[in-house]
DNA sequence: AGATATAGTATCCAAAAAGATACTATTGGA
DNA sequence: TCCAATAGTATCTTTTTGGATACTATATCT
């Protein structure tokens, strides 16, 4: 059996979480419903403006996030998950769940 | 709460199955239990050798697959997946099914 | 009139990941 | 002696991703 990158499914879901930040914005959202552009700038410690809308617009562009400005001065958007978006959580959970089980292992490997 | 991408646990268990290859080694040395280089190469199409290495050494480095090399001429080397690499599996299918679910998402959203 | 707040843009630069292509070591066999 | 087979290396280039830093628009408030 020949398969090349792309037709591959576990690389389907992975491409999407893919990103410095994508997988903290999701569980933000995920957890807190709605958070602003500030908010989310604030929670995310070190991440540049750019890199916030960058991530922001990819997660929206695939479906997985809704950004709604209210046309106020000054300007106030707020980003929140999608029901889509939120079909995600069972991935986020198994990788969460691995992580915990095995945080570990490299110390200890590196402790023989 | 403020969080950096390298604290978040989903973050550790994603940043081990980035790169092109990985899944795809990962899950052919699953089911197929153990293969050659070679046969590792004609089945991923369009991998060159230096990235085929490269995700190999990546893989192993992890402690999710084996290096097993026959000291004979021409070389002879097997890779396998290990108890640990084993451990992965959970979350791989759990992307695997979201992509099953959702594959068709794209297409419906563009037909609007 | 000038400062303030918010949600971004615009540029330029650095680092990391991936791709193309050619080359190597070894030795048993023709 | 030269070739084939296997599992890689070595180099160089391109593409992608991320980082630093400065700037903008605009109604409201003072």
């Amino acid at each position: 059996m020949k398969i090349k990158p792309e037709y591959c499914k576990v690389h389907d879901a992975l491409s999407i979480l893919v990103g410095k930040w994508k997988p903290i914005i999701l569980l933000y959202l995920m957890s807190e419903g709605t958070m602003r552009y500030g908010e989310l700038k604030k929670a995310l410690v070190g991440i540049t403006p750019k890199m916030l809308t960058n991530q922001l617009r990819e997660l929206e562009e695939e479906g997985l996030i809704n950004r709604k400005l209210y046309p106020e001065v000054p300007p106030k958007v707020e980003y929140s998950i999608t029901e889509y978006g939120m079909t995600l959580k069972p991935i986020l959970d198994s990788m969460h769940e691995w992580s915990m089980q095995h945080k570990k292992r490299k110390l200890e490997i590196t402790m023989d």
